[in-house]
DNA sequence: GCCATATGGAAAG
DNA sequence: TTTCCCTATGGCA
């Protein structure tokens, strides 16, 4: 259940252990088996982020991974177990193995229509894309910030959660027209991005809570949820903002939950 | 055991 | 806008 930070931090993992290494490639679960025949065997030459979208080169082609809301990585050290559940590929190399299970996407593609794939995909604050072709779909859209961010081809590995805590920090409400979003609130959620998305790669979970309202949230915390992070809104429906006291609100927007404070987000 | 839920997105209508 | 897909997990009986 990843977003951005996730899949970046898993890219970096696979390849530390696979790249340059000839690969046995299969699937125990057989819904990948004929792709995999025709790269088992091959050497991972790269592994490469974009947003939410994994790739990987075995020679002349390329597997692309899209974990979508279920898939998962499992990743270890030294000979693979006995294959378990449903796995959908499954990567031997000489110092570890690596299983894919529930992936919305696991399919082979060659150079063009990975590079067409790739091209699908917005600005990554992960990798300190340059922001202007989202700045330019925002500024001139009516549709509202909360669903741009969440749109791949604007803002590429943004997910629900960094959506919502973004828009918190900045007193964004998610309903603004993002033509109504201004270049230095642009700016700033952008900067911002870069920066909680980098510190979620490196930590592993997403924190969005600034330091200094720490202590204010300490007393009042409810049950650890299962992302694990420290957040303003994500998740807290009903409860008290921990800044203004008003209650969090959530609502659906393009099918996927939305949270927001509407005492510090006013539309 | 059963049910709801999940950091996603494409396809169908 | 709704439906469907994919898998695991936590809460409940």
């Amino acid at each position: 259940m990843p977003e951005g930070n996730v899949i970046h931090n898993q890219a970096r993992r696979l390849r530390t252990r696979f790249r340059g290494k000839q690969i046995a490639v299969d699937s125990p679960q057989g819904r990948f088996a004929s792709d995999a025949e025709r790269i088992d065997g091959r050497t991972l030459e790269k592994v490469e982020a974009h947003g939410k979208h994994l790739f990987m080169k075995f020679g002349d082609l390329w597997v692309h991974v899209h974990l979508g809301l279920f898939g998962k990585w499992r990743i270890g050290k030294g000979e693979a177990p006995e294959p378990r559940g449903q796995i959908r590929m499954r990567l031997r190399g000489a110092d570890g193995y690596a299983e894919l299970r529930g992936p919305t996407v696991c399919e082979l593609l060659d150079e063009d229509s990975k590079k067409a794939a790739v091209a699908r995909i917005g600005p990554d604050p992960i990798k300190k894309s340059d922001p202007t072709p989202a700045w330019e779909r925002v500024e001139r859209s009516s549709a509202p910030i909360g669903g741009l961010l969440m749109d791949q081809r604007v803002f590429a590995g943004v997910g629900n959660i960094y959506r919502a805590e973004v828009l918190f920090r900045h007193n964004i409400s998610p309903y603004r027209p993002g033509k109504r979003v201004s270049r230095g609130e642009f700016d700033a959620i952008w900067d911002d991005l870069v920066l909680l998305m980098a510190q979620g790669t490196k930590k592993g979970r997403i924190d969005t809570v600034r330091p200094e309202h720490l202590p204010e949230i300490m007393g009042r915390r409810a049950r650890k949820d299962r992302h694990g992070g420290e957040v303003y809104v994500y998740r807290r429906t009903g409860q008290p903002c921990h800044l203004c006291e008003a209650e969090v609100q959530m609502a659906e927007m393009g099918g996927r939950k939305l949270y927001w404070c509407p005492g510090c987000q006013p539309e």
